[in-house]
DNA sequence: TTGAAAATGTACAGATATGTCAAGTTTGAG
DNA sequence: CTCAAACTTGACATATCTGTACATTTTCAA
């Protein structure tokens, strides 16, 4: 049996650590995870993280693992998801620009601007924009666009999301959902249907309009 | 008369240090855009900045405002430019995809990651995106798109570039221009003509085709 | 050529980070 | 209750940054 969550009495745990090095990586940067201001904000002893992680160099590590999981892994499950047309398909992507437990925004630029100070990083980002694309080009071209096209489709709508993301805008759901209808008809090339809309709004608990 | 270009025989100069943080920001990040390794990068004495800056601050302020003036108010003149198609007026916008005179990217993508850890450069940030994409909706208005849809136009288009920059890909000349008229298509909903794209390869010293 | 302004350098004091070590305390199993 | 493992801590040695004070050198112009 394995004891994931921390109910031992202990005030420290690699989870706590790596929890409060997450909430600083997305606040404010890589350069602000310091073990010190860590601490500080845990109520512990500095030193004390030296007994869950060798240094701050693995801690770090454990921050890209715990982003590799999760962001990469969703993207390409919602590509890869059943549809029965193309906007459905498009619909199903969408839901990681929408819900934050399919795809963590905030994670992903901290990530991405990291990658501006380190070489490693950066392939590691630029691995997985590649897995990424792959997806959603297998995506059109299972809809029967060609080759090409998908994926200089894949690549906009990826890039739209990517750029979203890097603009940091915190929209309200209402003005996101008005738009999704544009975007789909834009990368698809055709409208998407009343029913494949009503849909999408539902399983974001939005009214549909 | 004003004595821009340092020849007067004077190591450092306000000129010098911003040139060297701007090349240090590019490079990794603010936080690593320190007077200390400045120094060592110029061969200056690090207490030698203070001649010319009052302090770090200062020296960081200097690097948005370089920032602010140059890339929004080239992507706006871009967006305004004459055309006598959609398609015609959005390959003036790519301009600046394709020149670095026009639009620094790598600067753009700092300024951004920056804007992660500091409010201030937050709102700089956001009040850019604000004026460009009010440029772009503008210029789909003008050549009959309705208000909603230049909205989403604007922004897709806008997003990409956005995205791509902080994909920080370096590609080929070749391969971009590849992509160029598939973008085309997708944002304006129609194909360029041969000849508009013809002009647009000849700008960027592209053989046509 | 000389002297004031412009620029540079050395020394200092302080802040914040890092990792190691040895000496604690807390916990749960036997 | 006891004891070893799990965890916490303060002190230490070290590094890097910051900004100020003051002494020194370089440059240009009178």
């Amino acid at each position: 049996m394995e004891q994931i969550s921390n109910e031992s009495g202990w005030r420290g745990s690699p989870e706590g650590w790596l929890g409060a090095a997450y909430d600083l990586l997305l606040e404010s940067g890589v350069d602000t995870v310091r073990i010190s201001p860590l601490a500080k904000r845990l109520g512990l002893s500095r030193t004390s993280f030296y007994w869950f992680f060798k240094d701050r160099e693995e801690l770090l590590a454990a921050l890209v693992a715990r982003w590799r999981d999760k962001n990469t892994g969703n993207l390409v499950k919602q590509a890869e998801a059943y549809a029965e047309t193309v906007a459905e398909a498009m619909l199903n992507v969408f839901d990681c620009w929408l819900d934050k437990t399919l795809f963590d925004s905030q994670f992903e630029f901290a990530v991405r601007s990291w990658a501006l100070q380190s070489p490693e990083i950066l392939a590691e980002v630029q691995a997985a924009d590649q897995t990424r694309l792959d997806a959603m080009s297998q995506m059109f071209v299972r809809f029967g666009y060609e080759e090409s096209s998908a994926d200089v489709r894949a690549r906009t709508i990826y890039l739209v999301q990517i750029g979203y993301i890097s603009m940091q805008t915190k929209e309200d759901l209402a003005i996101r959902m008005k738009r999704i209808p544009g975007y789909v008809e834009i990368f698809t090339g055709e409208a998407p249907q009343k029913r494949e809309l009503d849909r999408f709004f539902a399983r974001h608990g939005h009214a549909a309009g």
